[in-house]
DNA sequence: CAGTGGTCTAGACCACAGC
DNA sequence: CTGTGGTCTAGACCACTGA
């Protein structure tokens, strides 16, 4: 019942027929119209308005609401590459380039917060599809954090799917910007140096414990980020 | 009260007290501790439930979720130029390049689906921060769409907020590349031809109605992205 | 089978907005 | 003041899970 309110409602906002700010009819009228009680056409709405679809005002009324963007925030798919090479049809590989366990750069204050008390391992990679370079990975690892890492070796298996297996984290940080590939990135990704490589870079937390920090830098031919935002959509 | 009880199990969640897969207590057990009614608890925890922080499976129990960012999405702030410059304490300016109204190309699918039965508005300018381009914009105005764009003059205010004040707009795709800077572009942003620019492309519709299109190049330098990823946090 | 969540009811009290 | 949403109650029926 309270899903039937709702996809009635959000279809009214979709359709453009109430555009923002119009008055969505208050629970009384709802009630009636719906011969339900008030609890129900309740969660509808409130459902609503978690989604950002409504804003409600106690002793004003429920409005569609006006979508804000800009300030606020779209859902941007941050792909597995793995998962999205084979969605697209080609065969995913990683090859491991180079592999280090060493202490951290004591300037470096990222590097400081994620060994901790340990260790960092370092791993370079290449992420293929269809044998063909896609992505190149920087990655440091917390040995404090996952004492496994130290002895796994990563021939063939990207090491981000190996440790959020293993890893439970509970919260991520990433930046996109975009960088000229330098030599050595450009040999490993095949393109002329110069490219334009779209850089993701993402840390993740275990509560307060840094847990690892990555640098992605995708050929930029090859890849981009693509976000969708529709206020309220289910 | 529901938010209390919403607040201790994210406490709980977070300080990794409950690590993913833990179980929560059963509603009649939050009941008895709370002194509340099941309706109560139930919301709590369809609410934690709705932002990911907790899976709930019905005969089974309800447990902490287990965090999966890469298939899923992250909350990405696209930021309002003028806004975000603003903030950093510069000082914002737009300074328009080009503005012609003229037919879309009609090998361009995209031009065709955003004139409709009239012309476009195409008009090209650079974001300023003290003075200094920081983002070169092109963009499309579908003239059906939006009748009093033919007669606005743009040189000084940006056309993305006079937009998006006047036409409410229901939808928006946004699209994250790099590429790198042609001569005609570098010129304007002031960089070396070849620069690695962050491209950030947006088109937004009313409904079925597309509005607007735009292709925003940011100096590689100037300029990144930063999104958050914590679930259940509110 | 007992335990669990999903949903709904009919009523209640309150805080707040706008007249 | 009336109308509005925010919240809570005590109970109910159901569908599903897992032993």
């Amino acid at each position: 019942m309270h899903q039937r309110i709702r996809g009635d409602i959000e279809a009214r906002i979709r359709s453009g027929e109430w555009p923002p700010g119009h008055r969505v009819p208050p629970e009384h009228a709802l009630m009636a119209r719906y011969g339900c009680s008030r609890m129900t056409v309740n969660k509808a709405l409130s459902l609503l308005a978690d989604a950002g679809a409504v804003v409600r005002r106690r002793g004003a009324g429920s409005f569609v609401a006006t979508p804000h963007p800009h300030i606020e925030s779209v859902a941007l798919a941050i792909p597995d590459i793995a998962h999205e090479v084979a969605s697209r049809g080609w065969r995913y590989g990683f090859r491991l380039v180079a592999r280090r366990l060493r202490a951290p750069r004591r300037r470096d204050a990222q590097e400081l917060e994620l060994a901790g008390a340990g260790r960092l391992l370092a791993l370079q990679g290449l992420h293929l599809a269809d044998g063909r370079p896609i992505a190149l990975e920087d990655r440091l690892v917390a040995v404090a954090a996952v004492p496994e890492a130290a002895t796994a070796t990563f021939d063939s298996e990207p090491p981000g799917s190996w440790l959020l297996q293993r890893v439970p984290w509970t919260r991520a940080e990433h930046r996109i910007s975009a960088a000229s590939a330098d030599a050595d990135a450009a040999a490993l990704l095949e393109v002329e140096p110069g490219t334009a490589c779209l850089v993701l870079e993402r840390g993740t937390w275990r509560g307060e414990q840094a847990v690892t920090r990555v640098r992605q830098r995708f050929r930029g031919d090859a890849w981009d980020l693509v976000a969708r935002f529709e206020p309220g959509l289910r």
